[in-house]
DNA sequence: CTCCTAACGCGAATCCTCTCGCTTTAGCAT
DNA sequence: ATGCTAAAGCGAGAGGATTCGCGTTAGGAG
């Protein structure tokens, strides 16, 4: 391979290339909602976007790379990070707006495809929108700091797993309600355990 | 619908039909271990099994059913519930073994299957998977209680999905590792939370 | 041992997913 | 405007899931 960079030729993003893409995700989203990811067919897309199943295929490979990159497309409003002045009442907040997004065909649905392991572009993604929702719900926790409500030391990654972990684990693995009330004992407990210096050996921040 | 009741026709359960059941079954974790859930075909499937492919059809409708029913009939042991003696001793030992499943080709599959939505009789398997598994977890907590380890009225559901749940969101969300310090981290949280009579209100046992 | 019929074997047919090679349209650089 | 060619349209085709109707085999009850 002597020569491997030709003058690239310049791609063709605008127009009509545009307009399909467009016409597709949006398609894509309509038959998600309305019909669930089973009963979604690339013909059924293509035909509702008026555009050729193979350009589709072209464009996304596969059907479930199609439906998280439509998903994605629409991931522009995030969930909210609170500050109600209070740890417990942010933490609080978080979790409820986590559930709240947990209850939305959007938020639903895109949980049951970063479950997949199947598409390989999927992990960077998933791992970039994990870290960016840890950072945000670090602020929390940094705001209690600097308050003087939290004292220092206290390893966020954890703290917040544990906050989250019984949330997402109720929602994909039990037919146990996600109410009110089991967020409040999860912060409570976490709330508890992080205050204790008995933790102090996990830091590791 | 004036007579509903027909003597019902023995079923075959025996000979023939057992052997073709006991046969799809073996050739289904065969394959599904060895090359994974997507890479499963029926056709392969029967072929192995020495088979007709409607016979599957027949008696498990869809490839879904047909792996569960497959992963299923080989959970026999049990993820065991240790007594170490201390409650840090055995909730300890409950979450590594709850780990080495899950590294476990049928845990790791029995898990995704646990995951789908489209299967309408799984959510019964699963309620009563889960109700064992924490009926045998809440038995840590009962000796702990009666060795005067642990106050009266926790809350064992709670607690335990506080332990399980970041273990599983990582698995299954997180590109993070799963290792030893996690689990004693998530563990000694959870037992200064509980230890804390502020978790009083969230009984509800 | 003999029926009755449940369960199996067989193959056609439908509906998707996904791939390919070829033709046509229409961005974009000059 | 005009040419180059990326991206779209089109249709054939392989392969797997799932359904059906029909003929055959072999449990199991009497």
């Amino acid at each position: 391979m002597a020569n491997d960079n030709y003058p690239p030729r310049a791609r063709r993003t605008g127009g009509r290339s545009a307009r399909v893409h467009a016409a597709v995700l949006a398609a894509a989203i309509e038959v998600l909602f309305e019909d669930g990811f089973d009963a979604l067919s690339i013909r059924g897309v293509a035909e509702r976007a008026g555009v050729h199943e193979s350009s589709i295929y072209r464009h996304w490979g596969t059907k479930a790379d199609l439906v998280l990159d439509a998903l994605l497309s629409r991931l522009g409003q995030e969930v909210p990070t609170p500050d109600t002045g209070s740890l417990r009442g942010d933490l609080l907040a978080a979790l409820r707006a986590v559930m709240a997004f947990l209850t939305t065909p959007l938020g639903e649905n895109l949980v049951r495809m970063a479950l997949r392991h199947d598409l390989p572009n999927l992990d960077a993604v998933r791992d970039d929108y994990w870290n960016h929702r840890f950072t945000l719900t670090s602020a929390i926790l940094d705001r209690a700091e600097e308050r003087g409500e939290l004292r220092s030391g206290v390893n966020r990654f954890l703290a917040i797993e544990t906050l989250i972990g019984p949330l997402y684990f109720r929602f994909l693995l039990t037919s146990e309600p996600l109410d009110d009330g089991v967020l409040e004992a999860v912060v409570d407990l976490v709330l508890t355990g992080i205050a204790s210096e008995q933790w102090d050996s996990h830091r590791s921040n």
